[in-house]
RNA sequence: GGGCGCUUAGCUCAGGGGGAGAGCGCUUCCUUGACGCGGAAGAGGCCACAGGUUCAAAUCCUGUAGCGCCCA
């Protein structure tokens, strides 16, 4: 075995043994307790990213953990067909032979994207092999499946019959890039450096100009109103009045309408309701006309005349020139505002008026409410709740439509003669209406709406197959929290609505990982770190392992050095199973023999921590998860344990050797078994170089860690007072080898050390564990007494712990300089202690009011504390020859 | 504009009413047969600021400042 951990080797030969029998694969029986987790689907056109790295990290500890507790474990994997981001791949695609998608024509087009879906489409399932995820590959979805795409179909069908989806002329937000409408909940809101323009609109029948800022006035064209707040008296004799629109010509009506902020501007407001969402509601209260100016190519169209046929920046300067030149136009000021972008392309939406297809969210968001008020569907961490009720409560109606080629085809069709609207799952030959002729509507579905369906589609509703019978409701649903509403909301409401039940019990909400600035990673920034990277420098575990400790519940930048931890923390249980491995006696079972203290004490952590970490998973906390395998693993098994284990692993006694190998192979093993969920490679590895495990194996054992049960506390292991004994050993080893260092005791110097304790038994961890004592501490003991008298005289450093002083016998190897620092260090540090406790002791209120317990302890502290600085004024007279300074 | 979160060691972060913690970095020592991706011993902090509640506040409340995010 070699010295350092080399995780390739490893995870490669692992996850493809794992692969290859089909261990993640899930069947659809019911006869034991079903988990189920849907991933959320990443985009077909994604590669994995930090944030994929963690979730899948995340997701797949919770069916590692399941299945290890005996549960029909099932991660349903998948992807999402990504209408915008998938067509722009290919579109990019095309352009490099030089074509563009209508040269092809949609039929064409739409084989294309699959072509390319077939070749680059699984990239990132792939890439969860590498982290280790446990995936059932061998059920993976896309939500273009045929059945899937039937069941979104149905979907739109049956909620268009109730009524809920509807076509109506609204104001939506279009990316003229993409050519397409956007959902409110697809444009980004970004700052940017802008100006805000000062104009002068003529108020008819007087001299008057009113002033209204905006940022955008080529829309000024289509100015219907100019609004005031009510309650403003600087304008209040204008209302009712009426304005002129310069350029326009256009005579429009003051208003006064509660929305518009005094404060913004000059408190005037040119009102565009064909251009703005504000202004469109505002317009609707007014019963105004909208007028459109932008066309969907983000040209002004004829409606804005002269300015007609240029595009919206270009305009813009025209329109102020303009103004300029009829001395209309007052000035423009720097201006920070947040601008629509478009989430896919990043340019910047036009809203623009447009014959679309919505859904209203109001009937289905009811009952989405209820559940996560009434506690059936739960978050973690618990406020995301109230961000999630608030979002439903205000929800408004989503746009549907999107008019690209790739994605669901809308199940509508228009007669050409009258004019019916047809929405049915059979195309129909001719309008059932009139007998006219039929068309198809050209709109797909909003990607969003199909992996609302997600949860249950994928489980193949609408029929009543055996996998939605056993695995819906899933168990937990993992995601970022910019996913609440795209998904997770949506998801609640179709759930509800189709398959009849929530369609999660729990959401995992996790924390972003930032970028070494604190903010998100951003790939033009080049501030990303690339997960796939991260595996191929550390391995998946440590990578695993890194994201989960840095990532508790508040966003966090990432640090490379957590995952160099994860990688030394590897490498340090490789050597610990090295260790075991390499000096266990060929003859040793998976027996715990419980001889010794250290053993006692060993065995009884270990079901603490059994017992902490499921508690942790109930709620979630995987960073302390980490945490507590982190230290028990590291700074008891590995400091202590095997430490003090090293006496009898390399003793002359058959007996000796036989029970601590015993006790060693059962803990490995046992840890291991804690770890896997977190670290499944080199547990994993570990694990099945396990001597007991090698023969279990061979008589048809569980053949991997993967499959065997998750560790569970043994009530006969419990044992505090060896606790107590292990901890008295520990801090009177770390005093002894502190008061060495600090005094120069030359290292091969062996120390006599005297135990003075009142009370029988406090000393058992060191009495009962000589050659522990010896090989950790270079000290041999030299006899236990119950009073400092009974001591022989001399020079001694003292030690202490609970219920036990040490005395190092420093005969011969005394520094006087050095001993003056060390106990002038404790003294200071007694003195301290002293302070402390007489302050709250002193306070009247604090002895009366304070619980007995609290009170009591810090008496003991008190009295502890002068006894030891008694001891240290004594040590110091005899030794320096002088009173301690005070 | 409304809301949420954060501010703790040089850095990145845990903790969450009664003795300030981790990893990395730093100092000194260790080529002992698990591991230098290691071991031993250390240094380093008015827990952002100001009030309040309490016997007791880094921890609870209010406010201020700075930073980040979400929604308009």
């Amino acid at each position: 075995m070699a010295a350092r951990y080399s995780p390739h080797e490893v995870e490669q030969r692992i996850m493809k043994e794992w692969l290859d029998r089909s261990a993640f694969h899930a069947e659809a029986d019911g006869e034991r307790e079903s988990y189920c987790i849907v991933i959320p689907p990443p985009n077909v056109t994604g590669s994995l990213h930090m944030g994929h790295a963690l979730n899948g990290t995340l997701q797949d500890i919770l069916i590692r953990y399941h299945h290890m507790r005996g549960k029909n474990t099932f991660w349903l994997v998948g992807t999402d067909h990504a209408g915008i981001a998938t067509q722009n791949k290919v579109e990019a695609q095309l352009a490099e032979e030089g074509l563009r998608k209508k040269d092809l024509g949609r039929e064409a087009f739409e084989r294309r994207v699959w072509a390319w879906k077939e070749k680059y489409g699984s990239t990132i399932i792939h890439q969860l092999k590498k982290l280790g995820c446990a995936c059932d590959y061998e059920r993976e979805r896309f939500t273009m499946d045929q059945a899937y795409h039937d069941a979104v179909l149905r979907v739109f069908v049956a909620l268009y019959e109730k009524g809920d989806i509807y076509r109506d002329v609204y104001l939506v937000n279009w990316c003229v890039r993409c050519g397409s409408a956007l959902s409110d909940l697809e444009v980004e809101h970004l700052e940017r450096a802008d100006k805000l323009y000062y104009i002068k609109y003529p108020v008819l029948g007087t001299g008057d100009f009113l002033t209204v800022a905006t940022t955008r006035p080529e829309t000024m064209l289509g100015d219907t109103a100019v609004a005031v707040n009510p309650k403003d008296p600087r304008y209040s004799r204008y209302v009712g009045m009426k304005a002129l629109v310069p350029l326009a010509e256009r005579e429009v009506p003051i208003i006064a309408d509660e929305h518009v902020d005094p404060e913004f501007g000059t408190g005037a407001l040119k009102i565009t309701p064909g251009h703005d969402p504000n202004d469109w509601e505002i317009g609707r209260r007014h019963g105004l006309p909208a007028v459109s100016v932008i066309g969907f190519d983000g040209r002004m169209n004829e409606e804005a005349g002269d300015f007609a046929g240029m595009d919206v920046d270009a305009a813009r300067g025209a329109v102020v020139d303009r103004l300029a030149g009829r001395g209309l136009f007052v000035e423009a000021e720097d201006y920070i505002h947040a601008v629509g972008t478009c989430y896919r392309c990043g340019t910047v939406i036009q809203p623009l008026l447009s014959l679309q297809w919505f859904m209203d969210m109001k009937r289905l968001a009811a009952p989405a409410i209820e559940v996560v008020e009434q506690g059936k569907v739960r978050f973690f961490p618990e406020r995301w709740t109230d961000v999630y009720l608030e979002w439903m409560r205000g929800i408004r109606p989503w746009c549907l439509s999107r008019q690209l080629w790739w994605g669901h085809r809308l199940p509508v069709w228009y007669c050409e003669e009258c004019g019916h609207v047809i929405v049915t799952l059979e195309a129909p030959a001719v309008c059932p209406a009139c007998g006219g002729p039929v068309h198809r509507d050209e709109d797909v579905l909003d990607t969003w709406f199909s992996s609302a369906m997600w949860p249950f589609a994928t489980l193949g509703w609408p029929e009543r197959t055996p996998e939605l019978e056993v695995f819906y409701p899933t168990a937990v649903l993992s995601t970022a929290r910019d996913i609440l509403y795209l998904w997770v909301a949506r998801m609640i409401m179709m759930g509800l609505e189709f398959a009849g039940d929530i369609p999660f019990r729990h959401v995992i909400v996790h924390p972003t990982i930032l970028a070494a600035d604190g903010r998100r990673m951003s790939k033009s920034l080049g501030t990303g770190v690339d997960p796939l990277e991260l595996i191929e420098e550390y391995g998946a575990d440590a990578t695993r392992f890194g994201l989960v400790y840095m990532s508790s519940v508040q966003d966090v930048r990432f640090s490379p050095e957590r995952i160099e931890m994860g990688r030394n923390f590897a490498n340090k249980i490789w050597n610990a199973s090295r260790l075991v491995l390499q000096g266990a006696h060929p003859q040793a079972g998976a027996t715990v023999t419980l001889s010794t203290p250290a053993d006692r004490w060993i065995f009884s952590r270990l079901n603490q921590v059994t017992r902490e970490l499921a508690d942790l998973y109930e709620r979630y906390d995987f960073a302390e998860i980490a945490r507590v395998l982190y230290r028990f693993v590291w700074n008891e098994m590995c400091d202590w344990y095997l430490e003090v284990g090293k006496a009898r692993l390399y003793s002359e006694s058959q007996g000796e050797r036989l029970e601590v190998s015993g006790n060693l192979l059962v803990l490995l093993e046992r840890v291991m078994g804690l770890l896997h969920p977190l670290m499944p490679f080199v547990s994993e590895e570990v694990y099945r170089n396990l001597p007991h495990v090698r023969a279990r194996a061979e008589r048809g054992g569980a053949p991997s860690l993967f499959d065997s049960r998750f560790p569970e506390a043994d009530a006969a292991w419990d044992d505090p007072a060896a606790e107590r004994a292990m901890e008295v050993f520990a801090q009177v080893v770390s005093g002894l080898r502190s008061a060495r260092d600090e005094l120069a005791v030359p290292r091969e110097a062996e120390g006599r050390v005297w135990l003075v304790t009142s009370a029988p038994g406090a000393a058992a961890g060191l009495v009962e564990q000589p050659r522990p004592l010896r090989l950790l501490a270079g000290c041999t003991l030299a006899g236990v007494v119950a009073t400092d008298e009974e001591v022989p005289a001399g020079r001694y450093a003292t030690v202490e712990a609970p219920g036990v002083k040490a005395l190092l016998a420093l005969e011969g190897f005394i520094d006087v300089e050095k001993e003056r620092t060390r106990l002038l260090g404790r003294a200071e540090k007694a003195r301290g202690e002293i302070d402390r406790a007489r302050t709250k002791l002193d306070n009247p209120g604090f002895v009366s009011k304070a619980p007995a317990a609290v009170v009591a302890e810090m008496r003991a502290r008190l009295a502890q504390a002068e006894a030891t600085l008694r001891d240290v004024a004594r040590q110091y007279r005899e030794r320096v020859g002088e009173d301690l300074p005070r």
